[in-house]
DNA sequence: TTGACTTTGACTTTCTTTGACTTTCGCGAT
DNA sequence: ATCGCGAAAGTCAAAGAAAGTCAAAGTCAA
């Protein structure tokens, strides 16, 4: 299958870089013989942040995609919490969990305010109440997966 | 590419004369062999004020550019900050901010990372997309008031 | 047969490059 | 003083170069 083949390809363009990578869409797919758009679909399918790999991009002439891989690790912590915050979440609940995460290390103590301050009702009080739950669960799961992505 | 091979001269000059520079738009662009517009491109696009970065210029015969890259206390800093984000704020214009703000040493990699993170569209993707702006906006305040507050 | 995953391509958005035209400034001639 | 000229820099829009998005169509396994 042509995706798997491009997720190899790619892969093995990281291990050479040792985990960094800059390509450019359309001249890979030009080389490869494929619209561009699947090398977009294989990244967004494949090289998730999720599967430990961030993406960087820039659009225009001499634009790229960048792919780094990151070494998971104590990230199994992370992915529990990141299970654990469901569909919606109050503001208390979120910072019980972030004490929590503080505990264990995952996060600094500024760490945690800015979190807190981006999971505050003061940050989504133009939101009606009702959709805060679920709005704040998103972000929150965003900022653990950045956590997962760093160091 | 030209724009950031340009920028990057200009990042030189710069630490250079110690944080601020003045050059000739013409002279430069002969040098580099490039149309003058060029130059007038990467200063509008790179070394804005939200960057940190103080322009002015002269016309006529002996004309030039002058850049200044600024510096203030944190806590300013971070206010200019808070009064340029407005009323509401795209995804793209708050990462520029936001690496502001660690090339300033306001905020570390992480913190960065965890903030690029709660702002995101995929963080906001539950809403419309008219009304993440103003909900970026929100919480990026809030982050601002956070780091305002610590150390 | 259905549903998840792939493939494709048309269309959009973003960034860059270029050049024509405008505005401003300093200076020398009047 | 001031007028006019030439030397800058500013502005803007068109064209070009990438990457992003999205939905329709295809494929394949359960």
């Amino acid at each position: 299958m042509l995706a798997d083949y491009i997720a190899q390809m790619i892969e093995e363009m990281l291990n050479e870089g040792g985990g960094t990578l800059e390509l450019q869409r359309n001249e890979m797919a030009n080389r490869i013989g494929c619209v561009p758009s699947q090398i977009s679909y294989v990244i967004s399918s494949r090289f998730t942040p999720e599967r430990g790999y961030v993406i960087e991009s820039r659009r225009g002439g001499g634009g790229c995609i960048r792919i780094v891989r990151k070494q998971m690790g104590r990230n199994e912590y992370l992915m529990h919490f990141f299970c654990a915050i469901g569909d919606s979440i109050d503001e208390g609940e979120a910072i019980a969990y972030l004490k929590n995460l503080l505990g264990n290390g995952c996060i600094t103590e500024r760490e945690l305010l800015i979190s807190a301050a981006s999971l505050s009702n003061a940050a989504l009080s133009a939101l009606p109440p009702s959709a805060r739950g679920r709005i704040r669960a998103d972000i929150f799961k965003q900022i653990i997966l950045s956590l997962m992505q760093s160091r």
